[in-house]
Parts: structure tokens; C-alpha cells; sequence
DNA sequence: TCAGACCTTCACACCCGTGTCAGGGTCAAG
DNA sequence: CTTGACCCTGACACGGGTGTGAAGGTCTGA
């Protein structure tokens, strides 16, 4: 499919397409006439890279790990160390960002049901704001 | 305290920490000669500042958060319908990038076991790493 | 054949978090 | 009084992710 497609499919504009192939993060085949021509497994490939950019991880780092997030067939048999090091390292990274994203999560759950619980004690009638 | 024990303290520049002043993320108070004065409170709120920023949220919704957090006296005089909206929001956010970054984590778990399994199996001898 | 939709590259520009440097003030110890 | 450590403001710069626009090529349908 050609750029266009591929932007509405997965809600990316073509620019930030054009970006991650830049960026390393997809490979993409050209036509004979220089347009670009995506791969249809390619949609998942981008949602995915949008995830994780959502979630803070950096182009760099996702060009690292991309190759080995495929739940399916992971055949691994090139065992570089240095490979395994920066995946161990990504690794703990994400940890401690849930420990932190959890922790805060649930202090603004505590905040929200305060709040709720403040108006329907104060006031017993229409959950209003001042 | 003076910004250069703050920064110490916190391992934040000095720079940074005005900046996140300036955000509005912190405030604070200034001695006769110009100079500010950090409250020790500050080192913790800094900490937190931190943490967040790390885990990829912005200083525009650390700074309508921030004052939600605090696990202790959590007296909720206003409950504001807008900042509940807010909060509601930005929790989840934060659940959804938990989920993201938790499946992604597993899958790097599950590739670097499969690298060690390859490893150990095709070379029964040395032991690698962890 | 021409319009219009879609593609190409290149470049400027923005915001955000951060570093760094210049020019200048405060203050305590020698 | 001078030095040195520390502070101030202001500014430039940079990388990352993103938008936008210019100038031009491709193709399809009226």
C-alpha cells in the first residue's frame, strides 16, 4: 500500500512514516516510480512503534528492542551479549517506570474517590461544583 | 536551603530546577539578597518531579497532578468538576501506558530467556551472566 | 489534454527538556 | 581588599518528535 493508506490505517501521518524509516524503525520498498510501498504487516509494526513512543521510549531505543518484541516466532540464534545487555537494561527501565506509573496511578485514584466522597458526604442531593 | 544544596541533594541541576520553577512545578522563596530559599519539603517534591518526568509525563500535567499526590493529608476541600476531569484523564493514561510498557517488558523477559535457553543448550559449559 | 489527488524531497519552524556560557552580584575567609 | 565559591538573569544551542509549506513528479478519470 502507498503512504496515504498506511496513515489512515493507522492513524500516523505521513510525515512522522516518513520519520520512522529515517529513524530506522521500518523498511520500506520503493515502486518503480520512487512512491513508497508498505508491507501490510507494517500496520502493526507502526501502531506498535506508537505505543511505545506514547509511552516515552525513544526512537533509538525502539529500533533496539522492535526486532525482539514479537511474541510469535522469536527463533533466537544469534545470543550476542551486547545485544542481551541493552535488552536487560530496557527491561529494568520499563519496570521501574510501572512501579512508578502504578504508584502514582493509584495515589490520583485515592484523590478522585476523596473527591467524590467529599461532595456526596457534604452535600446530600446533586453532585455539583462550586 | 540554597539551590546548589538543593541540586546536590536531589542530583537535578540547578538549571533544571529553576526551569521547573519556572514551569510552576515548584515555588519558591527568595532571600534579601536575591538568592532563593529551598524549603527541605522541596527535596522530596523535586524526587517526585523527577520520577514522573522520567517515566514520560510532561511538566504542564506534572504541574496539575503534582498537588494530588501526596499520599498523607489528602483533606479535599474543592472538588472541582474540571480538575477531576483532569485527574480521570491523566490516570488513564498512566493505566494505559502500564499496560504497554507491562506486555513489553514480558516480551523482553520472554526473548532474553530465549536467548539464554539457546545459549546454554547449544553450549553445555558456561554458565552467561545473571 | 487537463484537473485533482497523491506522491517525492527539502527545509523551515515549533515545543520541550537540557546544557552551557557570559556578565554580573553576594558573601565569607584570608 | 581581594579571592573564590556560590548565586543571579539572559541567551544561545541542541536533539527529539512533529507540523507545514514549497516545488515538483505520477497517475487516473473526465
Amino acid at each position: 500500500m502507498k503512504i496515504g493508506e498506511l496513515s489512515h490505517k493507522t492513524d500516523v501521518s505521513a510525515r512522522m512514516l516518513r520519520y520512522y524509516e529515517e529513524q530506522g524503525l521500518i523498511t520500506v520498498e520503493r515502486r518503480e516510480n520512487g512512491f513508497r510501498e508498505y508491507d501490510d504487516y507494517l500496520v502493526d509494526r507502526v501502531r506498535k512503534i506508537r505505543e511505545l513512543l506514547d509511552s516515552g521510549i525513544p526512537t533509538r531505543i525502539i529500533a533496539d528492542i522492535l526486532p525482539c518484541l514479537n511474541r510469535e516466532q522469536l527463533l533466537v540464534t544469534d545470543a550476542d551479549p551486547q545485544l542481551r545487555a541493552v535488552l536487560i537494561e530496557q527491561r529494568d527501565k520499563m519496570e521501574q517506570r510501572i512501579a512508578i506509573l502504578t504508584h502514582n496511578r493509584d495515589a490520583l485514584s485515592r484523590y478522585i474517590d476523596a473527591m467524590d466522597e467529599a461532595t456526596t458526604a457534604d452535600r446530600p442531593g446533586a453532585p455539583n461544583g462550586r
